[in-house]
DNA sequence: CGAATGCTTGAAATTCGTCAAGATCCGTGG
DNA sequence: CCACGGATCTTGACGAATTTCAAGCATTCG
């Protein structure tokens, strides 16, 4: 727990902070602590009383909820720069995990509130980030709903690789990157199992869409043939 | 195309208005414009550039991406109240249908979005109603990611009970509403098809759970019984 | 009455999950 | 350096659930 020093944040203009300037990001250098989450640490418990939202400065968290049978589903990916919890909500809807060690700003959500009562800036920036949110969320309701195995692995490969190895590399040259999740990982994401995702990824090598040089690593070959799949 | 008279309206005091005094309203008095949609008619197209939102005042609007296959995903449904469209934004993320006849109120975008930064009131409350509507999307997720047919379709028809003949009946008596979709409304609704809508609906009859006395029309007999499916 | 639409039903095919076993990777300690 | 053990990943065989394909029924509307 470290006092927070705004003006040597990663994600300084990224977050929602970027829409203060230096004077009124004082009022929230006074609110936030940092905070250090293991891998497989976990922030907040769906369904528990929670009084704080955060800035998620690095590592990658997940959104889960559990299913009666125990089982849980991946229903969101954080990375850095993005915004966790809910303001005005006086309970968490999700479970918040660390894939990876983590490290957030976080702030008392009453505060938090005051200051965003206080610079409306920030809500719009807020507001427009969770409406892009939903965009997406509903988006990856159609993955979920219609698509087969093939096409949810294959979309789930180009997502990651757009975002990790996206800048790296021109077009058609392979792009080589580290999967952020495990296989249970991903299947908890896409809603299949270990041995589906297990099988589906080999097939993609057998085929020559993809290599898979490590446990982890994956290198995408054929992006339009991924691309393809992908839509059905 | 009819003057809007706000003071008249059927939503007035639970749409994003709310928030309005009656003298605040008079801007949005002079930026709203009615608008009729029969039904299966379409308010806007996804992809399409939109510079309009609305209120849902009356009638249901679906929600829908097309995967490239040409299948329509219904990725949410908008009842009454409802704000319809995403301001800030150039193109209409999803296509809005009317399921039945509707009335929607209109707002040119550029004008709305200088409303909701005059009145932080209303901004507010609509980033309190997409963080809500971001919730249940992703509560959804769980739903198509894992359920079965069986346990989606005992999910719907308690959504739709809830919401239509929430307010009749004591609990224990049977509750009879008719359903805003048809078979292939619901199938793509829930991703599944017709036939097995169709199949699961027969079977729940069969086993007591409900009565179908006409197309459109469900009553539930044991809700119970159907939570217990769409839980598990 | 007949055609059109929407709904139901059946049989075959497919996909995915389940169960079970085996292989590979990796850290630990001998 | 190598052997061991646990975790992770792969592979196979089987079964259940859902889709697909194909009729057939019923309701509505001209």
């Amino acid at each position: 727990m470290t006092a927070p020093v705004c003006s040597d944040c990663a994600v300084r203009d990224r977050a929602l902070c970027g829409a203060l300037d230096d004077v009124q990001l004082g009022a929230l250098n006074r609110l936030g602590r940092r905070r250090r989450l293991a891998a497989g640490e976990r922030f907040a418990w769906a369904g528990d009383e929670s009084d704080v939202c955060a800035n998620l400065l690095s590592g990658i968290l997940t959104l889960t909820t559990s299913s009666l049978g125990g089982e849980e589903q991946i229903v969101g990916l954080l990375y850095p720069a993005d915004f966790v919890g809910r303001p005005w909500a006086t309970r968490a809807d999700f479970t918040v995990t660390a894939l990876a060690p983590a490290e957030l700003c976080v702030f008392p959500r009453e505060g938090f509130e005051r200051v965003l009562a206080e610079h409306p800036a920030m809500e719009r920036l807020l507001l427009e980030r969770t409406l892009a949110a939903l965009t997406e969320a509903r988006g990856r309701m159609l993955t979920l709903a219609r698509g087969s195995a093939e096409a949810r692995i294959a979309g789930f490969l180009l997502d990651i690789a757009a975002r990790a190895g996206g800048c790296s590399g021109a077009p058609g040259l392979p792009v080589t990157f580290d999967l952020p999740l495990d296989r249970a990982g991903i299947a908890r994401l896409l809603g299949l199992t270990i041995e589906t995702v297990s099988r589906r990824l080999t097939r993609f090598e057998r085929d020559g869409l993809v290599r898979l040089p490590a446990r982890r690593a994956v290198t995408i070959l054929d992006p339009d043939a991924l691309a393809r799949l992908a839509a059905g």
